[in-house]
DNA sequence: CGCGGCTTTGATGTTCATCAAGTAAAGTGG
DNA sequence: CCACTTTACTTGATGAACATCAAAGCCGCG
């Protein structure tokens, strides 16, 4: 189930401003353009904000989403509490995991940040892999590639051990935002739950960073003092 | 590469034998008898030993490569050793990660029990997506399953202690088996790598459980004798 | 302004890897 | 076929890595 917040806007073919967007690549080169306009028109842009959830955890999948813009959460509400499979940036698919296996979502989504996300019906998007074998193939790519990538980041997080880990997601964050200063969009607790393990020593480790000049903390904002010794943590530990 | 031990046969259309094989399933629905001729020519079967190598991490990928028959590990070769990333068991694709959406391999695949593998050109499976809509749908289905099939018990595997991966993987040999009497066709060791913890603690946790009754063990043979605390030890642990 | 959630630190105990040392099994070359 | 080497398996002892518990400060929000 879509949450719409604020608005959502129709665009027609020749005004979608997705400058970046990875599908919208995979559609003009593809498809054409007689056939864009008809798909674009019943496409959707939602904004929303943070903590908005996006797709609900056993809800059934009638949606394909795509993230224009900010940053979300992909996890699953297990007996545990929640664990955070991976982290949308924008041009992600939001809809990868299970869309076209599952009948029902497996895992939930919410906003980090705010975000603006493009949602097309499912039906739509297999209605021109039926169509276009050429879309077919690129969109298998881009997939592919995708959930590779969710896999084999989730295979390397689980051969480190604590300081590894959350100099990972140090980097990545600054990778992100593409600075080295900036505002850690995600709780002590939800770093724990992307990891996978105890808030605390989510905070310990943190703080141990703080107190050998690797980093500078204050509350949410995150300063990498030195980048080098950060990735040599994130390679060795 | 393909390492070809013992022979391989070219089949016809016609000649498919393989009753169960979910390839051949999405080929009959969605192929033309005449276009399916032509693509079957061009596969081979090849028989594989234990230990063979069918994939070796960091090789081009060229094949499409599909499991008939035996049992076969997805695995990386990480400085830290071994990883195995999922038991392949009949019918499943062994290329699955990666093959549309990379360049070169970025994981190995060897034989666990003597198998039969089918092997097909990529660039085919690649023309049929590009020909054949319904073709492409399906595949795509098909791997969306798997793959998240792969990540979702990874996800599941790292919220569990020792005794619970331990029973996860005896139950699931037994499953694939049918059978609560079975041999565990890998070793102590590739548990280890398969569940991520070390060797000793792998045979240890065998150990208790034949101790609590729960299975017998003599080498490679396994009972479960019952089945029941095994799965409660499963969700438990 | 008080309540609940997030953050932080210290103390404690559990889970697990590692080390060590030995036995059994399986391959290897003469 | 046997000595030999290597690999797999097993158990116990130790210590490291980590979770959990406890207590307190902080912040946002109704």
């Amino acid at each position: 189930m879509i949450f719409i917040i604020c608005f959502f806007t129709i665009f027609t073919a020749m005004e979608c401003n997705c400058e970046l967007c990875d599908l919208k690549n995979i559609f003009f080169a593809t498809i054409e353009p007689s056939e864009l306009e008809e798909f674009c028109a019943s496409r959707i842009e939602i904004t929303i904000a943070p903590k908005d959830i996006v797709i609900k955890q056993g809800d059934p999948i009638h949606d394909f989403v795509y993230l224009k813009e900010g940053l979300v959460k992909l996890y699953r509400e297990t007996d545990a509490g929640n664990q955070i499979i991976s982290i949308g940036k924008p041009f992600d698919f939001v809809s990868l995991l299970s869309v076209f296996g599952e009948e029902k979502y497996q895992y939930s989504v919410s906003a980090i940040t705010d975000s603006v996300i493009c949602v097309m019906k499912l039906q739509d998007i297999q209605k021109l892999i039926l169509e276009n074998g050429a879309f077919a193939l690129r969109l298998i790519k881009t997939m592919n590639k995708a959930t590779d990538r969710i896999l084999f980041d989730y295979l390397d997080n689980s051969q480190k051990r604590l300081y590894g880990r959350v100099a990972h997601v140090l980097i990545d964050f600054s990778e992100i935002f593409n600075n080295e200063t900036f505002d850690l969009p995600i709780s002590r607790k939800e770093i724990a739950q992307l990891v996978g393990m105890s808030i605390e020593n989510v905070i310990r480790t943190i703080s141990e960073l703080r107190k050998d000049k690797i980093i500078n903390v204050f509350g949410k904002s995150i300063v990498i003092l030195d980048m080098h010794r950060l990735k040599q943590i994130r390679s060795n530990n």
